[in-house]
DNA sequence: CGGTATCCTTGACGATACTG
DNA sequence: CAGTATCGTCAAGGATACCG
């Protein structure tokens, strides 16, 4: 393999893995939805349309796992949970940002304008 | 719903556009390799690894009706089909850029460094 | 060389119900 | 309130063979 091969392959797996972390349907919308505010499973659940139970739950623990949010009980009775952004979390800002502008600058391009 | 909820959606929706561009296993793998100079089908297919032949079709037709690559038919004989990025598609360098370097950093992270 | 055709597997996601 | 459990669907992707 030569060093140019190389360094591609190492640009692939990077964006791959970043694609493995937000990528799916509904990580970047949780994320955005904490981001704006939304602490607890029912909040942060109606603030994105038909997203469901089962489907918020799975992706809250794969971005707890990813270190992105962190999942607090919070000691009232009864017991609240609250979800935040963890400082690392914030600095997906850095990449959902671009993606962003790129959607809109895509959409009207396609649409024709 | 209010302002602010509004511009939550159109933020998402906006990511989910590129998602769905960009989105997948393979599409940045096969923009990295053009853009890295393969220009024939085969010589694409072998700089990515395991991508097969149907799947790798597919996707040249996606990133064409989405404008980011252009099919030209070079009249050889016997002829070559050479693919290339537009302009536009040269673009998405404002998006592979952050990707990448937010892959490097994240693998980092939850490698424990 | 530049693909298609067929068939198959898997995993993401959905619907609905239920629970401590 | 914050989830699980169960079951089902569907599309992305894979394996292999073949074609003009």
């Amino acid at each position: 393999m030569t060093n140019g091969e190389k360094r591609f392959q190492e640009k692939i797996n990077a964006i791959q893995d970043t694609m493995f972390v937000i990528g799916g349907k509904w990580k970047i919308p949780i994320i955005l939805s904490i981001y704006s505010g939304n602490k607890r499973f029912n909040d942060i659940s109606k603030a994105i349309p038909k997203i469901t139970n089962r489907v918020l739950s799975k992706e809250l623990k794969h971005l707890e796992e990813n270190l992105l949010i962190k999942r607090t009980v919070v000691d009232t009775y009864p017991v609240r949970i609250e979800y935040a952004l963890t400082d690392y979390g914030l600095g997906l800002e850095e990449i959902a940002k671009p993606l962003e502008n790129w959607g809109r600058k895509h959409k009207k391009k396609i649409s024709g304008k």
